[in-house]
DNA sequence: TCTTGATTTGGCCAGGTGGCCAAATCAGGA
DNA sequence: TCCTGATTTGGCCACCTGGCCAAATCAAGA
């Protein structure tokens, strides 16, 4: 009976198909940019009807919120994943940024999403707060862990790991910027990586014997 | 005979119209997104009919690529004519820092829509080169300054100047993260400045006494 | 004066957009 | 068994999009 042109879908839970849709939502932003991943962009990507797009989200703006936590959550617990314990504060900070790095090589498309949703957000009310929360969330993973791990107080952690967060964003950034083709971009990476760890680790020992 | 309504505008030529569709662009950009910002939207903004915009430009590709050059142009401009001549290192490294966010905080939704159009330059074909240009545009300017300004050798002040464009791009977004009326976002870009400017110069001192 | 070319303008087009809905379909408990 | 609620689906809507064009208008040189 089950002819292949009139056979119906079997019936899913509404946030299965929620994240099929997320899924496919990723995918496309990554191939066609965020502003271009219309409604029907992603329900085709994912193989489903339109109208499951209303269904499941009601509004554009709640796919792109939803989106938008999970790539964060996903990108914090990856980040989180790698934290070394164990090491010099130098070695550690070089494994924590590589990894980093080595996180938006393993796919740049997500990464250009990342940054997409996130100019995005900035103009959009509704998400207005999102990019704040976003930042926050790394800050912290990286300050806990420098507390944690290298023993350090609060607040000389606090201040580490600004200038750690910040780096990492600048310098995946400049390789985004490059392209993944390019291949100078590679070494100019992982060059600064290691200066940046090295220049952080002095900037630590002259702070903490210094009280500036 | 001119009555208000039938008055005709006065003809002007093709790069006077350019130039208005180009601020007025960057203007509606700032506020609605780059995304949201039709060819209706910019002309309506310009206080010109929507004919004019195939007139001058063409294509809204045409467009989009022009004003991410005047962009870059423009924050490159800025970025070296506050660059410091005199003063210790850290000095001009704190002042090249601050210069720049102070230009970030004078017109925060610029950076926003520089961001936005670096974002959807990534994924628009025509437009992937001009990315990795405009950060090349930043290094070089920096470089040139830490050579000519430190007398540092063109392998060093490389290195030093790909730390000070990271740690600029970082500092930035965390303070456009935050939003401008978030108070703490103002302390802490200004503690990070300070931190990094000491870091880097003890990283320049290490490296100048090592090889490495 | 006439003519040539640049500029202005409003309207037209095919196509895409987000959102919505009612009818069809199905799963599972009463 | 029937029935209730969840799910599926295709089509509909008003609106907006980028692009285009021909007629109207004008400036300036021949």
């Amino acid at each position: 009976m089950t002819s292949p042109e009139s056979a119906r879908r079997s019936y899913e839970s509404v946030q299965a198909r929620r994240t099929q849709l997320l899924q496919a939502a990723v995918r496309v932003m990554g191939r066609i940019g965020v502003a271009a991943a219309s409604t029907r962009a992603i329900t085709a990507e994912a193989g489903l009807p339109h109208g499951s797009f209303h269904y499941c989200f009601g509004t554009k703006e709640k796919l792109l919120e939803e989106l938008f936590r999970l790539e964060v959550n996903d990108v914090a617990t990856q980040l989180a994943s790698h934290l070394p314990t164990s090491g010099t504060l130098r070695e550690r900070l070089e494994l924590t940024l590589r990894a980093e790095l080595e996180r938006v090589k393993r796919d740049p498309d997500r990464q250009h999403v990342m940054l997409d949703l996130t100019a995005t957000a900035h103009s959009t009310p509704a998400l207005a707060e999102l990019p704040g929360w976003e930042h926050d969330r790394y800050l912290q993973i990286v300050r806990e862990n420098l507390v944690s791990s290298a023993g350090s107080h609060d607040r000389r952690a606090e201040r580490l790991a600004v200038l750690v967060v910040a780096g990492m964003r600048g310098i995946v950034a400049a390789w985004l910027a490059r392209g993944p083709q390019h291949d100078d971009a590679e070494a100019e990476a992982e060059r600064s990586i290691h200066d940046l760890a090295l220049a952080l680790v002095l900037f630590e020992g002259e702070a903490s014997a210094d009280g500036s």
